[in-house]
This record gives structure tokens, sequence and C-alpha cells, in this order.
DNA sequence: ATCCTATCCTGTAGGC
DNA sequence: TGCCTACAGGATAGGA
């Protein structure tokens, strides 16, 4: 479940060890993702260019190279971008694109769920991408103020959760950290979007900066089969509170975390935390 | 337009 | 031990 923050912390690795580097090899594995239009000619076509930047909007990496394209890339649920891989890494399952660059360092797009998307396009019909021209800001490059999320929930009777989830509202935000907002901003997840007033709004807002920024900082959430770019787990799973933890003790009020589904995806949170309707003052 | 559901895919966990 | 089933979810197509 790569998210906004495991996306941006591979992005940075990247951006600090691949910059300037020129490919000079690509082999493509004959299995081939599901989103790969121009896996014909794929290899060629990236032959010779120089990786001159790493950006990134929302879960979309996005590698810039030299002769005006673009790599675009979403890890999916189970995408790993592997540098320098390791000699054990030979045996490794559902590597689609091996990259070895001139000074013979190499770049591996490794997906076993093949949810993940590896493209080639044109920099400058980026924006034009079906992937990308739909996307909601991006929260890290944008943060969210209350007034602008409000706006854009004005009417909508889908769930707190549900928008949180949608992509062309706000770019980056996933299952796990979908929970994790709702549950720092004491919102209960099937609250009709529409139906929040605005200092809500502004108690999501700003605990999407939070959550976001925190687990940039500790390199995103290892839940399955995340790791960065030097195979490492994110540290951030230690901070949930509410996410995988069914049962288990809130840790704000001990009450046990709930499990229900939306949208055919779990959402946990705290009941007493997060009420359906407000609650009397005492 | 909004909302909802099924679909894609493989690895893993749990039941028996 | 092995077999079977259910489950995990990001994006998207298609129907209501």
């Amino acid at each position: 479940m790569p998210e906004l923050p495991e996306v941006e912390t591979v992005r940075r690795m990247l951006e600090s060890s691949v910059i300037g580097r020129t490919i000079e090899r690509v082999r493509l594995s004959r299995s081939k993702l599901r989103s790969v239009p121009h896996a014909r000619g794929l290899a060629s076509a990236l032959r010779g260019r120089t990786i001159t930047a790493l950006h990134r909007h929302g879960k979309y990496l996005l590698v810039e190279l030299t002769g005006d394209h673009t790599i675009i890339s979403h890890l999916g649920m189970s995408g790993r971008w592997l540098f320098h891989p390791s000699p054990e890494a030979r045996r490794l399952d559902h590597v689609h694109v091996r990259l070895e660059f001139k000074d013979g360092s190499r770049l591996w797009f490794q997906d076993p769920r093949r949810f993940g998307m590896f493209r080639l396009v044109p920099t400058d019909e980026l924006h034009e991408d079906p992937s990308l021209a739909l996307l909601g800001a991006d929260p890290l490059l944008n943060p969210p103020t209350g007034s602008g999320l409000a706006a854009l929930a004005e009417g909508l009777r889908i769930s707190a959760k549900l928008f949180l989830l949608d992509q062309r509202r706000i770019a980056g935000i996933g299952n796990i950290y979908a929970s994790e907002i709702l549950h720092r901003a004491r919102i209960h997840p099937a609250r009709p979007a529409g139906s929040l007033r605005p200092a809500e709004w502004t108690r999501i807002a700003s605990e999407i900066r939070a959550v976001l920024g925190e687990a940039v900082d500790r390199m995103g959430t290892t839940f399955s089969s995340y790791r960065t770019l030097w195979n490492e787990p994110g540290a951030y799973g230690e901070q949930l509170r509410v996410y995988d933890r069914a049962g288990e003790p809130c840790r704000r009020c001990a009450a046990p975390i709930r499990r229900i589904v939306q949208g055919q995806r779990s959402t946990f949170y705290c009941a007493a935390c997060q009420p359906l309707r407000k609650m009397r003052a005492p």
C-alpha cells in the first residue's frame, strides 16, 4: 500500500542517487505490467537517456529524462524500486524493468501484483495523460486548507473516508492514512463529506498535513511489502493509531478499535473518539 | 454529475 | 504436511 509518504521516500532516494545517470541497457520481463501501453519499443526508447529530475504527484512518480521524455510510474499495491540490487535479488520474481546505467549501477522495478505502472511519455504530453490529468492537488506540495476541502466536499454524500481516498479531489492519500487522519481529526469515517462543518474540515486539513509529514519523516509505513530504495522498512507503522488494530484499545481513550468496510475496503476507527453524532456537552 | 460495484493480480494467512 | 478459500487494496471501467 504505497501511498504518498512511501512514494515521496522513494522519490527522494532516487533523486539523490540516480540523477545524471545514463541508461545503457534495458531488460523488460515477458510478464507484462497491466499498464505498459508502450511496451513495444520501450527498451530502445529508454536507451541513451539520462535521468534529469524526479517529481511526484500524489502516488505517481515521474522520472524526467533527457530527450523530453518522462517515465510515469506507479507502485500500485506491491511495486518496488531497487537500486543496486543485491546478488540474492537475482532470484526475485516479477522484476518487470531492469535498467543498467553507463557506470554499471542498476535500477530495477519490481511489482508482484502487477497493479503498478511504468510508462514512457513525451514530457509535453504529461499533463494530458489520463492517469495524471484528473488528479487533485498534492497535499505535500499544496497543503490543504479547511476552507479548500470544504469547497471540494460541498453537496457530496459520499463518506468522509471515501472522500479522502478519491484521488481526483486530493492526490496521495490511501487506505492506511485515511483512517489515521480521520482518527486524529476525530471524525467518524461514515459521516457524509458534505455534512462536515468548517471547523471539522480545518481539523482534517491540519491532520492531513501532520500525518503525511510525519510519515515522510519516518520513511513511510511498511505494512506488508513496501520497502525504501535501499530495501529498508518504513518506521511509521509504530505510530499507527487505528489501522489494522481492530479490537485493540484506542491509544487516546482505550475503547476498542472497530473495523468496518467502506467501498470494499477496511476502515478502522474509534467509536468513542469519532462519534457519528455530536456528543452532548457534559 | 455523483455514486457504487466489479475487476485486475499474487502472496499470505487461516481453517481443516 | 498440504489443500483450499478468503483477504489485502489502487485505479478504473461501466452501470444506475
